[in-house]
DNA sequence: TCTGGGGTCCTAGGACCC
DNA sequence: TCTGGGGTCCTAGGACCC
């Protein structure tokens, strides 16, 4: 039977996110910054108008933003992550077939629903998700992920197309591969763009045209895939069960170049113990921690430092000391004194499933193992939740909460987190 | 001078995604 | 002065094995 996938993609999702609380940023050119309020990484259409640039660095659009009383805000995980899970519970509603994408879109399983017109089911999504959350969404619908992906930036581009497009017939796709340029394919980044640039291929149908044995000997076997896709054979399935992780990481770049061992080894704890809970939310348990410290990438060549080193627990664990000493010892190796450290991080590898990690006949048993730690951590996590991350802490990560504030979270312009703290609650008033 | 053939595993690096 | 934080997959090459 033939695939019909859609893709639905929140617009602009950072800034509606913001805006759906604050109605006044409607109309209005707002964009929201990265972790470190250092990049921008999401823009509405009145910034990207004005042509403020993706992963531009803030200092570079000041002018800009002054000139042009941009709108300016941190980036609020908690409020995005949150406002995700309410979009992704109604298009639950209208397909049980449905892959998280990412936090911003969604590919839905439509086979079996042609009969309803897909167009029209399309728009009943955009209008249903809208009025269920204020979030606006653009839905592409074609029968494969790569051309329901093309449908989908033409829903959102192209005047005319009201939000919804639906890519059936040859006609129409090649109609529209015709006008989008290569780069725009899902699976085509910067690089190969600019490799098929230099042999005339530009647009999405010059790709498509191009001969499949050319594609699989220059871009592999994803390439290939990618090739296909665009000729409406589906190679990529819809995975609606998402695999286990095999790698988690938790890394943040300091406000200002630090030295002291103690702030980053204090750091690289917190980070450590993140990731831990992290392994514990997805049941999950690490055999390797990996710890990496690096100076700044920008500054003068030959200068940068990135320093990266392994420990392994004695067994696979996800118990925050456990965890944590074993980043210390790795963390030793990385750091080199006298150095200004730009950021750091840990890796959590040779992720296994809690129940299936091969055990370690010589080593002493695990804390994870043992049914008490197993208890204190499930406590442990159950009072972070109640209270606030990071209030129950080990002390290798210090105390200096104050002090870490001003080396690696800088958030001068973070919207309240009106939907996951009761005292941030919005307050309306009738007049 | 001559120096197999095939397999696996691991790692680093390159490409991509949001 | 100021440049995010996560992830994935594929490939090539080296080490090692028989």
């Amino acid at each position: 039977m033939k695939q019909v996938f859609a893709l639905v993609d929140c617009n602009n999702f950072f800034v509606s996110c913001e805006r759906v609380f604050d109605p006044a940023l409607e109309g209005r050119p707002v964009v929201v910054l990265s972790n470190n309020d250092g990049c921008i990484i999401a823009r509405s259409n009145e910034a990207k108008a004005l042509g403020i640039a993706m992963g531009e660095p803030l200092f570079k659009a000041r002018a800009e933003i002054r000139r042009h009383d941009i709108q300016v805000y941190s980036s609020n995980y908690p409020l995005y992550g949150d406002m995700s899970a309410r979009v992704m519970s109604a298009l639950q509603t209208f397909t049980p077939d449905i892959e998280l994408y990412s936090i911003d879109e969604a590919f839905l399983n439509l086979a079996g629903f042609e009969g309803r017109g897909l167009d029209n089911y399309g728009q009943d999504i955009r209008t249903a998700v809208k009025r269920w959350t204020g979030i606006p969404v653009s839905v592409g619908i074609a029968p494969t992920k790569t051309l329901a992906k093309i449908a989908g930036y033409v829903a959102k581009k192209f005047p005319g197309a009201n939000g919804t497009f639906v890519i059936a017939d040859e006609a129409t796709r090649r109609d529209v591969l015709a006008k989008i340029p290569v780069a725009e394919i899902w699976g085509i980044g910067r690089r190969w763009a600019k490799m098929l640039g230099s042999r005339s291929i530009e647009t999405a149908l010059d790709f498509h045209d191009t001969p499949e044995p050319w594609v699989r000997k220059r871009m592999g076997v994803t390439g290939a895939r990618t090739l296909l896709e665009l000729r409406g054979l589906a190679c990529l399935d819809l995975e609606s069960q998402s695999p286990d992780k095999q790698t988690i990481r938790v890394s943040r770049s300091f406000a200002k170049p630090v030295e002291s061992r103690r702030v980053i080894r204090e750091s690289v704890a917190a980070f450590a113990a993140r990731a831990a809970e992290k392994l514990r939310r997805d049941g999950l348990l690490c055999s390797v921690v990996n710890v990496f410290a690096a100076t700044n990438r920008f500054g003068p060549q030959g200068d940068y430092y990135r320093g990266t080193a392994s420990s392994a627990p004695p067994a696979p664990s996800n118990h925050t000391a456990t965890i944590t000493h074993a980043a210390m010892a790795a963390f030793e190796q990385v750091y080199k004194p006298g150095l200004q450290f730009k950021g750091a991080g840990v890796m959590m590898l040779g992720l296994a499933r809690a129940g299936d990690a091969q055990g370690n006949l010589f080593a002493p048993p695990d804390p994870s193992r043992d049914t008490r730690a197993q208890a204190l951590m499930t406590a442990f996590d159950a009072i972070n939740t109640r209270i606030g991350r990071g209030m129950l802490r080990y002390g290798a990560v210090g105390v200096a909460e104050r002090g870490k504030r001003g080396v690696y979270t800088v958030q001068n312009r973070r919207s309240p987190n009106y939907t996951t703290n009761w005292s941030d609650l919005p307050i309306v008033r009738a007049h």
